[in-house]
DNA sequence: CTAGGGGTTCGAGCGCAGTCTAAGTCAAGC
DNA sequence: GCTTGACTTAGACTGCGCTCGAACCCCTAG
């Protein structure tokens, strides 16, 4: 799969993907005969993955942290389960912070629409009060 | 309230407080004999609110939009409703998306204590063997 | 043989949201 | 009167995450 493909299926654009792997977030491509960077399925995936954690914002430089220890072998595998664990806290405290600002939201619509109210009921009052 | 004080309270910096009155974002505070801020306790309140849209990702382009609405008074309530009914649809699509992040890391991280499992039963059989 | 439409590199530039510095002012306590 | 500490301003700077431009290369179709 050539990088425009890549780029169209992850949503991100061919720019990004030099970039995540100039930066290191990505691994060197391979590249076909032309000196194009040629990807297999394993590139897609790894996008979605940091693709959910960027959304969980996660700094690129943890990221990159996570992609050193995978390459470093499955011995680092409780260190990364370690930093897994500590996003999910994180992203369940996100969770919260967004529904209580769901709520203030709410709150808040809830209040226009009661304006809202006030006002048409004012404005048939006056309605009712030319008409009699 | 002095403006140290108001920045202990929202958990700014006075530095991050005089950006937002500079960028429009706060109101133009009353200053107290000396020259210095001394804000009320709607000052508070405020700060509170576009804390809580910046964590719904507002950016504070929008905030602004919305802050100038609320200063050409209460006729503008329906285009400020109509912004926060869209920011509302936003942080519902924000806390899906947390939510399926979420799956994915419990998926992982259950994929690393397996892995850890495995890990610890080969441990055991050879420690069996060797006792044998 | 040429035009088009991919791709490549390097490096500069951008938008956002602060963050900090420098130089100065003011009020209170010793 | 002097120090201390909080406040003031204008404006430069930072860090993050891209984003883009320029110049060049290579394959394919007409």
């Amino acid at each position: 799969m050539k990088i425009a493909q890549l780029a169209r299926r992850s949503g991100l654009t061919p720019h990004t993907i030099r970039y995540y792997e100039r930066i290191g977030l990505m691994p060197v491509a391979d590249r076909d005969g032309a000196g194009h960077r040629d990807y297999g399925p394993e590139a897609l995936r790894w996008i979605t993955f940091i693709g959910h954690m960027k959304s969980a914002g996660m700094p690129i430089a943890e990221m990159l942290r996570y992609a050193r220890l995978r390459r470093q072998g499955p011995a680092t595998g409780p260190a990364r389960a370690a930093m897994l664990r500590a996003r999910r806290a994180m992203v369940q405290q996100q969770i919260a912070a967004l529904r209580a600002t769901l709520s203030v939201l709410d709150d808040k619509i809830a209040g226009y629409d009661m304006e809202r109210a006030e006002h048409d009921e004012r404005n048939t009052a006056s309605a009712r009060a030319s008409a009699t």
